[in-house]
DNA sequence: TATTGTTATACTCTATAACTATA
DNA sequence: TATAGTTATAGAGTATAACAATA
């Protein structure tokens, strides 16, 4: 039996997924590279801002406008290195932390839904190969 | 044990694949929407260019710069319907077929190396699973 | 008048290269 | 001089709307 190619399979889904992270994002006022940004910062803070866009596969130009909005809206501070202003740490604030776990609440459980679709006995494996091959691929 | 998101998996994953048929769909002299499209056609001739352009997701505008260059290449005819003069069917020539089946080939062999990260009883049950997600879509 | 395909226009996103400030 | 961040410019990709041919 012949499947499609992964290329498809990967695009059709992610296409999917973002379609349906959109509107739960959009009810926290984030868009996508907003949360990619955030998520990045939940797991420690950026020394610099080039060493987040290198995290995050986003360019240091385009990280920028990114960075201005968060820190427009509060979730996000900037504020130079004291031990070499030309760096700018990069953290979350604690109102920044709580609408990513917002966020993350309401995605979770579109995931749960959406991989519903498989049978409960092939979902735990499936999450599992697909963690798995991407581990593989560093 | 928390797992990434889904988006961020599939992103992944969907990157590495686009990075890795690059060059198999260059040495054919095809880009990625080109092989698209070839598939698609694969599949049966398209009756009107509106339809093969909503079976890719693509915009029909879109779709007319990447059919001259198929047809350009000699990869693809694109002919008025007799029976409707406004509607232009579009099918692969046979040339078109033979450089899309070399195209598979390699893609195959390619898709077959990568999922090599997964266990070889796992295998089989991830892409059958990935088809039943992707199936469910509909 | 409605529809298919095409062309033209504007808009967004991205990439590259200057510019500033610190070191 | 070299580096982090910023800004400015140009290019590619995309979306929208007008247009020509056919029904």
């Amino acid at each position: 039996m012949e499947r499609p190619e992964l290329g498809y399979l990967f695009d059709r889904l992610l296409r999917v997924v973002i379609a349906r992270e959109e509107p739960i994002l959009a009810a926290a006022g984030l868009q996508m590279w907003d949360h990619v940004l955030l998520t990045a910062l939940a797991r420690g803070d950026a020394p610099t801002q080039a060493q987040l866009a290198a995290e995050t596969g986003r360019d240091k130009t385009r990280l920028i406008g990114n960075l201005d909005r968060l820190v427009e809206l509060g979730l996000v501070s900037r504020v130079p290195d004291p031990a070499d202003r030309r760096n700018r740490v990069v953290s979350l604030t604690t109102e920044g932390r709580q609408v990513l776990e917002r966020c993350q609440t309401g995605i979770r459980a579109m995931e749960t839904e959406l991989l519903g679709a498989l049978p409960a006995g092939e979902r735990a494996n499936f999450e599992r190969a697909l963690v798995a091959l991407a581990a593989s691929l560093d």
